[in-house]
DNA sequence: GCGCAGCCATGCCTTTTTGGCATGATGGCT
DNA sequence: AGCCATCATGCCAAAAAGGCATGGCTGCGC
């Protein structure tokens, strides 16, 4: 049975006559009548009586007539659906993402993107650092929108800037750095330091060890925070200073003040992160444009 | 598109190797190739990754492979349905009856059927004899169970008997009439009838006054009655007796007697009725084949 | 009641699709 | 580097489907 079969059957119990159905097909009606008989000897069952004024359908052909057009359907969902995804308009995208400092950046792409292909299906995930990396790399994730840093890359996952952020000081407003415009980086350092757990945020103490390394200094750490929120908490309770970026403050509110850090170009990036080998689908790679575009 | 591509489709997403399925299909491996090549350039869209080491399955492979599974399931099974129904082994099969005089006949034969069919979806519709005679006639209903009379035929219906009752007459247990043993007939047509009614039941009336015509008595008929029960009732209270069958006691039980009619062979038929130039389904003759058994 | 119109079936040949065989191309593995 | 398994391609054969001519049936109108 095949089903060239069904699609001529189907025109003839439309048609109860084989010589229109045979038209519409736009084949000869000896031609049609032989492929529906062979379908009905096929399966063994007469689907169709004949008369000379037409035919009509016995009550297996309107079980049988019922079963090809959802069959017929479903083979038409079936091939739109592949192409659709195909195309990159349908199916699931799970998206990791850092939710903070990502606040300028997902938010407008998620709406841009929902709007351009409401078909497919955003699934966000919010995680550490370390949480997104394994998700890159064991491909429950497609992608990852994070900070990251083009020189200390993870093992396997491609990062892609998409925005770079003047690294900046987080200090609680009664503090008394508060006060300057601008804070030297040895202040800083004189400071005790709230910032990432090195477990989930293992790019992260790297990164500021190495920032004071000119200077000879070495950081004290003394929170390690497994969240954003619980960063600003701690910052703001007065357990520290933190190093971070402006666009905190679209979090944190008037919790906390941010400066910049007098005479450093030294910058955050956020961009797109995505493992070196995994499968990235054609709705990825249109998200991804559209991350670009913002 | 064919089914016989998305069997081969199958075949490969299955053994994950053109060689092997093409081994299980019985083709060569070649004509295999072009085959699913052919279904990809069909839909536009790479379904299998190929490499020296075998194939793997896209992201567009993987959905397409969900919806072939469905699909050719829906094929069998369609396929597998429409035989079973041919054979009356599923479907629906609805069936008329009076319940009543039916209740030594329909019982057993509904147990027996639904043992041996059951996929089929018997459904009853108990009604009087003229809403029976309705349904078989346009099309509602495909058989009726019911006191029926070859002689006084309702056109267009055949009538096959099962059973024959002996004519009875049924008292109230304080009738006077119901000391004797057998009544005769001149003694019932003294006594005001309640029977069925006319607008229901056109058979019924006619056949009471054909009875009585040898005697030249025209029976007095008091009440009629829409069902079985009204009737018993309407005899409890003494309102008249009425003419019917023994089995009548397995529904009155106590509250009737039942007396033979002295000297007479009259006898009411219980069978099977169905449309002349009604579709009976294969299961509706199974159906019949068992009635005609018990 | 006879011929005609409309419809489906059959016979025969052509076209299209599918399959088989031999062989080529490719890329990882030893 | 050579080997092996694997998939692809070229060419021809087989099978399936289609087209055309025609036959046969039945109901309808004259």
């Amino acid at each position: 049975m095949e089903l060239r079969h069904l699609r001529y059957f189907l025109a003839v119990a439309d048609a109860l006559n084989f010589t229109k159905a045979a038209a519409q097909l736009r084949i000869a009606q000896p031609a049609l009548s032989r492929r529906v008989r062979d379908l009905e000897d096929e399966i063994g069952v007469d689907l169709l009586k004949r008369s000379p004024r037409g035919v009509i359908l016995t009550a297996e052909g309107k079980l049988f007539l019922e079963k090809t057009r959802q069959l017929l359907k479903l083979a038409d969902e079936s091939v739109e659906q592949v192409r659709a995804l195909a195309r990159g308009q349908f199916g699931d995208l799970h998206i990791g993402y850092s939710p903070s400092p990502t606040v300028e950046i997902l938010p407008p792409a998620l709406a841009a993107f929902q709007k351009a292909f409401p078909q497919v299906n955003v699934l966000l995930h919010d995680a550490s650092q370390r949480e997104l990396a394994e998700g890159l790399q064991n491909g429950t994730l497609e992608l990852a929108v994070t900070p990251g840093n083009t020189n200390l890359q993870i093992e396997g996952i491609e990062f892609e800037v998409l925005r770079s952020y003047p690294l900046a000081v987080a200090l609680a407003p009664t503090h008394p750095l508060a006060r300057l415009k601008a804070i030297p980086l040895e202040k800083v350092g004189a400071e005790p330091i709230v910032g990432f757990a090195r477990k989930d945020y293992p790019d992260y103490f790297p990164f500021v060890e190495r920032l004071f390394l000119p200077l000879g200094l070495k950081p004290r750490l003394v929170v390690e925070c497994d969240s954003a929120s619980s960063l600003i908490t701690a910052v703001e309770t007065g357990r520290g200073i933190a190093l971070t970026m402006p666009v905190f403050k679209l979090v944190s509110g008037k919790r906390l003040v941010f400066r910049p850090i007098a005479g450093s170009r030294e910058v955050i990036q956020v961009g797109i992160a995505r493992a070196k080998n995994g499968d990235v689908t054609p709705a990825g790679e249109k998200f991804c444009e559209i991350l670009r575009k913002i």
